[in-house]
DNA sequence: GCCAACGTTGGC
DNA sequence: GCCAACGTTGGC
């Protein structure tokens, strides 16, 4: 049984335009610097689980489509890179720090479900997206949350 | 651009 | 180990 995963990204970084047009429609998800998300990468997220792909910071924000997890928690090389922006100096190839997965792109929802219309769902107030102040850019959602988001994004309202 | 919420850092 | 200061996230 895969697990359920959302993904938040800013499209202005990396939009699933961008997945769809990737090489082999494949990217690593690199760049997660919170412990509690690292966590999640490193230890439960598991090749075949399936992920909601997220945009923030944008219009409209919500949820722009889906992902499938195609390699599962591997060190982030960027963290050992000087140059990058995600560059940790207290992380080491021995003793990495942060890690990523690889995610390949299913589909692009024809319509976005926005994070208004989330809000307006009875059955999908538990997201732990819509809870006040939370902002984890990996958060797990269950299976009823997942079929009924990707329904929503697979109609035309 | 604002700002609330939260995470991280570092002095003590 | 406390906690103030600072940085980041992300909706609006």
């Amino acid at each position: 049984m895969p697990n359920y995963w959302l993904m938040k990204t800013e499209p202005n970084t990396f939009s699933i335009q961008d997945l769809e047009k990737a090489p082999h429609q494949t990217t690593c998800w690199e760049g997660v610097r919170n412990y509690q998300a690292r966590n999640m990468l490193r230890d439960d997220v598991k090749k075949g689980d399936m992920v909601l792909f997220y945009h923030s910071n944008t219009e409209p924000v919500g949820v722009h489509g889906t992902a499938k997890v195609v390699k599962p928690g591997y060190p982030d090389h960027f963290q050992f890179e000087p140059k990058s922006k995600y560059y940790d100096p207290k992380a080491s190839p021995e003793r990495p720090r942060w890690f990523m997965v690889d995610i390949k792109h299913q589909q692009t929802f024809q319509q976005p479900v926005t994070l208004q219309t989330l809000r307006t769902v009875d059955a999908l107030q538990d997201m732990k997206l819509l809870q006040k102040g939370q902002r984890l850019s990996v958060q797990p959602v269950t299976k009823t949350q997942w079929d009924l988001i990707v329904k929503m994004g697979a109609t035309r309202s």
